[in-house]
RNA sequence: GGGCGCUUAGCUCAGCGGUAGAGCGCUUGCCUUACAAGCAAGAUGUCGCAGGUUCAAUCCCUGCAGCGCCCACCA
């Protein structure tokens, strides 16, 4: 056998068996299966740049589900993509040309479209060879991007069908507006961030020369499209003045005094300036009152014409003026600091402004009434639960979506405008000419749609749709989804409705959540900020398995994961060490042979031990799987791994391989090999790469093409038969023997190269033969000479005494100290023994002593509890003789 | 203004009705022929605060405080 190094370096393995998975095409999934069908749609990463470590988390998860699900037998199809995501990239590739000087209006919309479709095609490909690394399953061959030909045409019969429906309507509306991007972004894209600011009083005179009234604005400077002045119905002190007009400062316009029972009487002077056109709210006010709608802004946010002198000048500016043109007036009454929230644009961070403008809308309530029912009903279900209710929240509250984005990159609109009848054709088809009155004279809608638009049919116009084909049979609805809660709304909603609108179906039966990656302080890693942590240099330095490992283990933080690359560190040596774990099984392989019909009767008690932990450890790892509990599922392997079968099975292990019993020691490297073999399953999922490294490295006969083709293992499985709760008790009572005799020789510094002889004395026949037959796993890891088997502890002079429980077994251990230590250092040990057990014995005697306790807990705690009085009365006995005898 | 999380060992985090766990860090001793990326032993926690329910609360309930997130048109 090839020597193995001596700890694990993934670069070397890695590449190697992604390639060879991809050849063997492990990660295809079939149209036809006799296979029952598991299926995930991956959140597609947007063409945009590179992926950072929520992208890893993201793929980490989905993936140990699809190996699982694959190990496990099912037809399973895990579908890659990307997104063009439209604004984003736009945005970046715009910047690459503001770099070279070049403005996309000077390129023409078809250049720069072929423009991003160069920066898509590298981006793009970083992107992979970054999925690739990380080792993700996907099958490849179905990949889809958001702008392909069959998207595409997803996306138009969508459009056309919703259209036809009555579904999409064009309106002239109130939209949120970006004046640096240039388009309309839906309410979803703005973020509210609270800032502080000013709230300015303003007197307006009233025409016929009675007074004036002073309203309360943060933004004087859209006074300029003021049509209305508001005041509630029922407010007594300007209840005469409704009806009168109001001769605007600055503009001259006359405006009528409405009232109007949104306004609120106790903010600032209760009288309200309504800008229909720049805010929501009067916008809505204005529909009420049929006010007319003034846009006093350009799409750059610059004052237009309607703004008269103040045409020009830019949104702050604008104010600016305003301002002071107010006070050479007299008509600034007032400024106070004022707390507003200001909504920005998700991408750009300009501040948004709500702006008049011609946009295409989804009529969004008919469809979300099917979508919120299938979340009631429990039809699709959210882990962790808690999501159902912000989803459902979102959901009552819905409001129409604004679907149309003034961009280049998307997917454009299929709207034909007639130059002559003015009427717009919708269809599938490019048109040529116009479906009401046959003119040539049309012109396609310059917009695009909004990303989401196209993201919302993911799980199904990946599969073929509108075609009716063979994968949407199979694998519609999809089985999971695994996404982070930051696009619940954007996404997540949005397929429930089109899912159930366009395919009458569901599109994925669960939805996983999962939190967002943090830096160390818990900032949301961006770019700007600098603080991204990338993936790919952590697989550099720790190997993909052990960023996948402490990805898993750490994912079950409620929202956001803080990553922390200690914690990394600490899980690259697990790797290391099922490495290491690996190299010991396989020298044994050296000197022992396998055989495949081991026999019960020849096994030691540590094999029968090792298989039921086994057992136990795949029933878990299983069951948390399936429920989606990844850090449950990695911490049982984590601990039987280190814990159970290499602190303890492989250390018990050594002295029947080096020993003379030939039988045993076959049966011995066949449970230790077949234990590995199992334990590689059971953790592909999560590290499949070293785990196919260990696989293959196993004997011939047990390692098969490739791991990850292999059953995910099961408790059917008959080397399970062999494994023994009583061993595994037995053992318990081994290894606590064990402990207390390295306690006494670490505490009492006994060096390890000493070798020592003591007695053991234990009060149940059974047990004590039980320990007899298994001396030599005693002396060997406890590195004893010899041990005396005592009816009882007899002569304790000069000796620690050890008193060991394991349930009613009592082991009394006697390390004779003559000339090997000081007895100072034993009288602290036990002192500090004894302390604990004053300790415990009180909790449980005041525990005891407590009528209602007696009265009202479980018998079964009760007997627990004296039990545990027992012992530690025992203990306590044993202790105080063991100091009276140093005094 | 509504909603949701979080607060556990020095740090990063699990756990969750019966006397607290992991990794890293720390102390002591070990190059014991799988692993010093290791082994063995050990120290460290009024489980945010205050009430309540319970025989029993870190865990359930209420209130409070601190931190964070999401949603919301109070100009």
């Amino acid at each position: 056998m090839a020597e193995l190094p001596k700890s694990y370096e993934p670069k070397n393995v890695e590449k190697h068996w992604y390639e060879f998975w991809l050849q063997k095409g492990y990660f295809k999934a079939e149209d036809k299966s006799s296979k029952p069908a598991f299926s995930i749609v991956i959140p597609p990463p947007n063409v945009t740049g590179v992926l950072h470590i929520g992208h890893a988390l993201n793929c980490t998860l989905q993936d140990i589900i699809v190996r699982f699900k694959r190990m496990q037998g099912f037809n399973t199809l895990w579908l890659p993509g990307m997104d063009h995501a439209g604004i984003a990239t736009q945005m970046v590739v715009e910047k690459k040309l503001a770099k070279e000087g070049v403005k996309r209006e000077q390129l023409g919309r078809e250049k720069f479209e072929a423009k991003v479709w160069e920066w898509k095609e590298e981006s793009g490909g970083m992107i992979l060879d970054q999925q690739k690394r990380l080792g993700i399953s996907v099958d490849w061959e179905r990949s889809r991007f958001t702008l392909d030909e069959g998207l595409s045409k997803a996306v138009r019969k969508t459009f056309v069908d919703l259209y036809n429906a009555g579904l999409i309507y064009k309106g002239n509306r109130l939209v949120n507006w970006c004046p640096r991007c240039k388009t309309a972004v839906s309410d979803l894209e703005v973020k509210h961030t609270e800032t502080k600011g000013s709230l300015w009083h303003i007197a307006y005179p009233l025409t016929d020369g009675s007074g004036q009234l002073v309203v309360a604005t943060t933004r004087p400077e859209t006074m300029l499209g003021d049509t209305a002045v508001a005041v509630h119905p029922e407010d007594e002190r300007y209840k005469n003045w409704v009806g009168k007009k109001i001769k605007l400062p600055l503009v001259g316009r006359e405006i009528p005094v409405i009232s109007d029972s949104t306004v609120v009487k106790e903010f600032g002077s209760g009288v309200v300036k309504i800008t229909p056109a720049h805010d929501f709210n009067d916008y809505e006010t204005g529909l009420r009152h049929k006010l007319p709608m003034i846009s006093i802004f350009d799409e750059r946010g610059i004052v237009n014409e309607n703004g008269g002198g103040y045409k020009g000048l830019k949104g702050p500016d604008a104010r600016k003026k305003v301002l002071e043109d107010l006070t050479a007036l007299g008509a600034l009454v007032k400024e106070e600091p004022h707390a507003l929230s200001v909504g920005r644009c998700d991408r750009c961070e300009t501040v948004i402004e709500p702006m008049l403008s011609d946009q295409w809308f989804v009529k969004i309530e008919p469809m979300a009434k099917p979508a919120i029912k299938v979340v009631e009903s429990g039809q699709i279900k959210f882990v962790p639960e808690n999501w159902t209710k912000t989803y459902l929240d979102w959901m009552y509250n819905i409001k129409d979506w604004c679907i149309s984005r003034q961009l280049w990159w998307g997917h454009r609109i299929p709207a034909w405008h007639c130059g002559d009848c003015k009427k717009v054709t919708v269809q599938m088809e490019d048109a040529t000419i116009c479906g009401h009155c046959k003119s040539k004279n049309i012109k396609q809608d310059p917009d695009v749609l909004d990303t989401w638009f196209s993201s919302a049919l993911w799980p199904f116009s990946t599969m073929g749709w509108p075609e009716n084909t063979a994968a949407l049979k199979t694998f519609y609805p999809t089985s999971v989804l695994v996404t982070s809660f930051d696009i619940i709304f954007f996404w997540v909603a949005r397929m429930i409705m089109s899912g159930l609108y366009f395919m009458k179906e569901i599109p994925f039966k669960t939805v996983y959540i999962h939190a967002l990656v943090r830096d160390e302080r818990g900032q949301k890693m961006s770019k700007s900020k600098g603080n991204t942590v990338d993936p790919l240099g952590l697989v550099e330095e720790y190997g993909t398995d052990a960023l996948r490992f402490t990805l898993a283990a750490l994912v079950a933080s409620g929202r956001d994961i803080k990553f922390n690359e200690d914690r990394l560190d600490g899980y690259s040596n697990f790797i290391n060490k099922i490495w290491n774990a690996t190299r010991f099984s396989l020298t044994a392989l050296e000197i022992i042979k396998l055989d495949s019909n081991v026999a019960a009767q020849n096994l030691t008690l540590p094999d029968q031990y090792i298989v039921y932990e086994l057992e136990q450890t795949i029933k878990n790892v299983t069951s948390a799987l399936e429920d989606y509990k990844f850090t449950e599922a990695a911490g049982f392997l984590y601990k039987f791994t280190w814990n159970e079968f290499c602190d303890w099975y492989l250390e018990l292990s050594k002295p029947v391989l080096y020993g003379v019993d030939e039988k045993q020691k076959t049966a011995s490297g066949t449970v230790l090999i077949y234990t590995l073999e199992r334990l590689a399953r059971l953790l592909h999922p999560f590290i499949p790469f070293v785990t196919e490294e260990i696989y293959q490295k196993l004997p011939g006969g047990l390692a098969k093409e490739s791991i990850m083709i292999q059953p995910y293992p099961t408790l059917e499985d008959s080397f399970l038969k062999l494994g023994s709760v009583k061993a595994s008790e037995e053992i318990e009572l081994i290894k606590s023997i064990v402990t207390a005799i390295r306690n006494i020789r670490g505490e009492n510094r006994i060096s390890p190269a000493v070798k020592i002889s003591l007695s053991i004395a234990c009060d149940d026949k059974n047990a004590s033969k039980a320990l007899q037959r298994n001396t030599v796993f005693i002396t060997s890891l406890a590195r004893l000479e010899k041990i005396d088997w005592l009816a009882s502890p007899g002569d304790t002079q000069k000796s620690a005494v050890s008193l060991v429980t394991v349930g009613k077994i009592r082991v009394t251990v006697v390390i004779p100290l003559t000339g090997l230590v000081d007895f100072a250092e034993e009288i602290k040990r036990v002192e500090k023994e004894l302390e604990k057990n004053r300790h415990d014995l009180e909790l449980t005697q005041r525990k005891l002593g407590t009528e209602t306790f007696i009265k009202n807990a479980p018998a079964e705690i009760i007997a627990q509890e004296k039990e545990r009085q027992v012992q530690l009365l025992d203990k306590q006995a044993q202790l105080k003789e063991s100091l009276s005898r140093f005094n």
